[in-house]
This record gives C-alpha cells, sequence and structure tokens, in this order.
DNA sequence: CTGCAAAATGAAAACGTTTGCGTCTTTAAT
DNA sequence: ATTAAAGACGCAAACGTTTTCATTTTGCAG
C-alpha cells in the first residue's frame, strides 16, 4: 500500500566514505567538527561529498543529540500584515543558523495551540517561538516536560511568566493616545479587537484608556467599537461610529483596523486629518505610504523576529529556572499626517 | 559542550509498551493501522499513552518508511500580501492531514532557492510546493535525484516542465486589459515588476500587451513603469507616471502595485475613477474594501493553497514519468468601482 | 633512532521507531 | 471435536547518523 520511498539515487554517509576512503566516523566528524580532522583527509571527503552530491539527513543525526534544527513558530494568522514582517525577519535568520522553521498559525483559537504544539514536538523541533503571553496551560506544560525552549515574541511585560522578546503593547497604546491628546485632541474614540485571547490588544487598550484617564466602562457608548483585524470589519465598525456623532479622533487597534477607518472616513467623504484624525498601531508595511501617511506606532518587527530566532538558535540560556530573560524592544511613535493639531 | 538534551521527562514507545504490557511493535501498530490490535488491547494503550503523555517521535519513523510528514513551501516573500493568503491556506490544510510546513523564502532571488532546497532536503520532506514556473536547474535537479515530489503553485501554463496548480496568469492581465478596452479606454499605462525571474508578472504583462495588440517596445515611454512588488515603490513610479501627460487608466502588475497607485493618485488629488481608472490583479485581502473598490483579478489563492496541500499530502501520483499533471484553478474580474466607463 | 604524548581515525553501540517473519491464539468450517 | 485459516502479537533487524572508546598514526624531544 504505502509504497515506501527508494531512496536509491541518494547517498548516505557511507557512500561518501567509501569514496574518500574512510570511515563514516570521519565523515561525520568531518561536517560537524572539521577542526578535528587532517586537512587533506577533509579535502577527500569534501571532494567526495561534492561528487556524489550527498545531503546529510538530520534526522538521523537527531536522533542522537537530540536536536533537529528547526525551530517552530506559531502565530495567530499568516493571513494578514500583522505579522508577516515578523515571520519573514524570523525565517530568514533562522537560515543564517542553517536552521529551518516549521511556522503554523491557530487563527486567535489558543485552544488549537495544543494541537499544534504537538504536532511540533512530534517532529521535534528544537524550540518555539510563540507570539503572545497568553496560553492555556496545556502546552505549557508539554513543552516543558520535554525541556523545549519556549520564547513568547511581540509582547513584552516585566512580569511575564515565560521568557519573552517584544514591543511594551501598554506603552504603544498610551504614546499614541497621548500623541491625540498632546495634538490637543479631547473627544477620542477608541477601535479594538476582543481583548480575552490577546494580550497585545489588551495591553494596548489598557494604555490607552491609561492616558485618557478613565476605564473602559466611562466610554460613552459611541467612543468604542469592537473589530477584529479585518480591513472590511474595522472599516463598517468604523463607519458605523461615525454616522453618528463624530469624535475628533479614532484610536486604532492596530494599522490594519487604521487601514479600515481610513476607507470608512473616505466612504463617508471625511477628509483626514481635517475632519478627522487617526492614529494606529504597528507601523506595518505600507502605512508610511498611505495618503495621508499614517501617524502610528512603530514595532519593530524585523528587529524583533531577528533576534528572537537567534535566542532560540543559541544554546539559549534563557528561562534558567529562576532567570527568566524578558528583552524589551525600543518602539516609538511615527509622526506622519493623519493627525491634526487642534486649536 | 554541546549539552544533550536529557529527554528524561519523554516517555518512548517502551514506555508505553511496558505500561500498557504489551510489545513496542503492538503499539507502533496501534498509532499506524489501529485496525489490526484488538479492540480492547488498542484501549489499554491509549489510556497508557494518554497517562505518560507519550508523543510520537516521527524522526525514527520516518528513518524507515522515509516519510517525514513535513512538506517544504518556498515563495519569493512572506513579508507582503502576496502569497499570504497561500502560506495560511496550505498550512492549514496541511495541519489537517496530519502534516506540517516548512516555509522559505528566497526574496526574488533564485539562486537562494538551491540553498534552500537543501537545507529542506536534510529535514527529509515528502515533498515541496514552491511558488512559480521558473526555476533553476540545480534545485530541481536535486529534487529529482532523490523522487522529491515537487508541485509549482500560483501560475499555470499548459506546457510547463513541471506539475503545477495556479492561475492563468496570461489570461488575467488579458482580462483585466481587455476590461479596460471594453469600457471604452485606448490611453492605458502598464506598470509591472521585472519578468526576469517571475514567471507571472511576465504571463501576465504578455497577456495584457495582447490585448493592446502591441508589443512592449511598441508603448510609448510614458505608457511602461517598472516597479517592484513595493507600496511605497510603486506610488512613485506611478507618481512619476502622471506627472505627464496622463492616460486615462493603469493596468497593474498585482493589487500591491494598485494600491501604490491608488496613493500615487490621492497625492496627486486624483479622483479615481473619474479621473483615472485603475485595475489590479489578485484580488488580495482588503482590495475589496478600498475606496472605491478595487477592480481587479481574482486569484483565488485559498482554493491554489489548499488543493497544493492535498495534493502533496496524497500518495501524490502526479509527475509519473510522462504524465505531469496540470490543474488550472478558474479566476475572473472582480469588477469594483475603480473603473469608470467612458463615453 | 627511540619513546611518548597528542592527533587522527576506526569499530561498534546507541537513538526510537517500523516491519517482515514467526508463533501463538482465536474463530469458523468440517 | 478437529483442523485450517485468520487474527494478534512478539522478536529482532533495519533506518542513517553520532559518539564513546580503542587503536593507529604522527610529530617531536631526547
Amino acid at each position: 500500500m504505502k509504497r515506501s520511498r527508494s531512496r536509491k539515487g541518494a547517498p548516505g554517509i557511507v557512500e561518501v566514505a567509501n569514496r574518500a576512503g574512510v570511515s563514516p566516523a570521519t565523515v561525520s566528524r568531518c561536517f560537524n567538527s572539521p577542526g578535528i580532522v587532517r586537512g587533506e583527509t577533509r579535502k577527500r571527503i569534501e571532494q567526495a561529498a561534492e561528487d556524489l552530491g550527498y545531503i546529510r539527513d538530520r534526522m538521523a543525526g537527531a536522533m542522537h543529540h537530540g536536536f533537529s534544527g528547526t525551530v517552530g513558530l506559531i502565530v495567530p494568522t499568516i493571513d494578514n500584515a500583522i505579522f508577516a514582517e515578523l515571520i519573514q525577519a524570523f525565517a530568514a535568520r533562522l537560515l543564517q543558523h542553517d536552521q529551518t522553521m516549521l511556522i503554523a498559525a491557530h487563527g486567535y483559537d489558543l485552544n488549537l495551540e495544543t494541537a499544534i504544539v504537538r504536532a511540533l514536538l512530534e517532529r521535534r523541533i528544537d524550540g518555539v517561538a510563540m507570539v503572545g503571553l497568553k496560553h492555556n496551560s496545556a502546552p505549557l506544560e508539554i513543552l516543558a516536560t520535554r525541556h523545549v525552549p519556549v520564547l513568547a515574541v511581540w509582547n513584552y511585560r516585566s512580569d511575564s511568566s515565560i521568557p519573552c522578546i517584544g514591543a511594551n503593547n501598554l506603552e504603544a497604546g498610551l504614546g499614541v493616545t497621548q500623541h491625540l491628546l498632546d495634538m490637543g485632541h479631547r473627544d477620542i474614540a477608541l477601535v479594538f479587537p476582543p481583548t480575552d485571547v490577546n494580550d497585545r490588544a489588551e495591553d494596548r487598550l489598557q494604555g490607552a484608556l491609561m492616558a485618557l484617564g478613565c476605564s473602559l466602562l466611562d466610554l460613552p457608548a459611541n467612543r468604542f467599537r469592537q473589530a477584529f483585524y479585518d480591513i472590511g470589519q474595522a472599516k463598517a465598525a468604523v463607519a458605523d461610529l461615525l454616522r453618528q456623532d463624530k469624535p475628533t479622533a479614532i484610536v486604532c487597534g492596530n494599522d490594519v483596523i487604521a487601514q479600515g477607518a481610513v476607507y470608512a472616513c473616505q466612504l463617508l467623504g471625511l477628509r483626514i486629518p481635517e475632519d478627522i484624525s487617526i492614529v494606529g498601531i504597528g507601523d506595518f508595511r505600507g502605512s508610511a505610504h498611505m495618503e495621508p501617511g499614517l501617524t502610528t506606532w512603530r514595532l519593530p518587527a524585523r528587529r524583533i523576529g531577528e533576534q528572537a530566532a537567534d535566542m532560540l538558535s543559541r544554546g539559549m540560556p534563557f528561562a534558567d529556572a529562576d532567570r527568566i530573560s524578558r528583552v524589551q524592544v525600543p518602539s516609538k511613535l511615527m509622526e506622519r499626517g493623519s493627525v491634526r493639531r487642534l486649536a
């Protein structure tokens, strides 16, 4: 039934060894610690490997020392501008470290994470990066049991229970809202996604409310809207918001929502920033080129991705029992044209 | 130096076997062909596996039958809306088949593909999907030698040399341009990326020229611009184009370029579609919600991704020497508001 | 030359599964 | 009840590396 793959044309380490006139052990050493084989021998081996088109089998190797050279990345979604830059940077940097990336998306369904973690573990990943600090305990426990390093990316909290690298999202929410206040805005609406499974949004919202000096409940009904990270949905939500009495500015949970907000304004014939100001969070690809350019909070996705890859590639001495390593990457306001200064 | 991972807490198949009072062989069978073990025995084994938190090691298994349960996906870029939907769909469907995805991007540098293919092969992928029909021979040969199934995704050509699944990009380029002609436009400009390493763009451009009934050389200097798939670059290119004598419509190589074109128009104060019409290709996430909605050619990314995953998961009997399977998925014009009918 | 430490290499035992080939039960047919 | 066929299961040999330990070679000082 299951026809076993005839690895006919694929030479193994022993074929290389034979051709080079050495033992398989030496060939293995030649690849893993080139320093300990004699120069001339190494030349011969490399030549033989080259001739035969040898490609090592890391799985076989992984059976011994347990390292597969592959790490996992778990994101809420790929189908979206949000994590694109992160994923790309992570993958690219990993490749430089001679590692590869196994990626999976759970679509903001944290329960799916358990299945995903299992699937990754079956492939013996050396470590895993997962977006966000909020996770079910099940997958975390499984990973802990196997001693697989876990790194939370994207968000930073000084009191996170797992190692993390990311920006301070509270600061982001606070920052953009404060900017609006600084520009003289007093009537500000908020458009955010549900925060129950999204700690990034949770922190941003909290930061925004902190700047506003009030709680969500204090907010007038028409100064808050919920929308997933989806342009169409955000557009609809904002359009609905704007059809009633308008605020002078809108804080969007991220740039995707901001994009939807911009479309909503265009739909209603409102000019930005003359009629209404908009700020986003994230500074995704393209946000700078919008008309007007979107004022937003820059989250250094590329840097986070690269550094996460570095951390996971190294011996990764983070989370050594008592000391959890937490890295906060700097983020900052990008002032562009979508905010108007009020008298 | 390299502290070997103490897989202390990780039970193997033999621990499960002991606890269930059977041999490892039976446990293995219980997972791979549940049908051939007695119901009562199976229950006991499953219980034991559950208790111990057993997670099978597919690498060990892969050493025998050669299948790792992982397939590769090679795309030009992740950092972009273009392939996001494809990647997401591919990964999600793969997960349903109990497979995982190893992904890598080459950034439109085909030479990098060889290194990527090697990296994937070292992990013993069961198959690989790569965007596009144009590839160097080196990676293709390595894959062929190893009998690893290859599937080109995204573009379709009836005469492709490797199995493929995708839309007919020539038809796409032809279709949007013809639509413009049908709407009365006669002065049309083209904005496309370099076509030397991008067969999708190549086909689209050819289709557009076909509709126009001329070659690229016949085109007036100010009716063609080159821009990579980057919003900022496209915006600049189109703005440059529009500052001189304006065409009545622009055909964009894809929706990313179209987005840049829209921003360029907004920058110059041109209204769409009153002052100028714009069409894209791709129908990416968000294109439908723009103001006005972008008229574009819908490439069913989700469907391509899912079907590609299905093909690669099955025994994949495509490319059986003489018979190369080529799947063309239907694509179509999405008429929205960015094109104006001319008198 | 001789002898010895250091360096280079080889032999073989892992690693955790799968699977072909037997053996021992069942079940069903006579 | 007897026997054959089918069904369950166990044994042990793979799979392609890495790594420990032992052995051989090399370099060098005496």
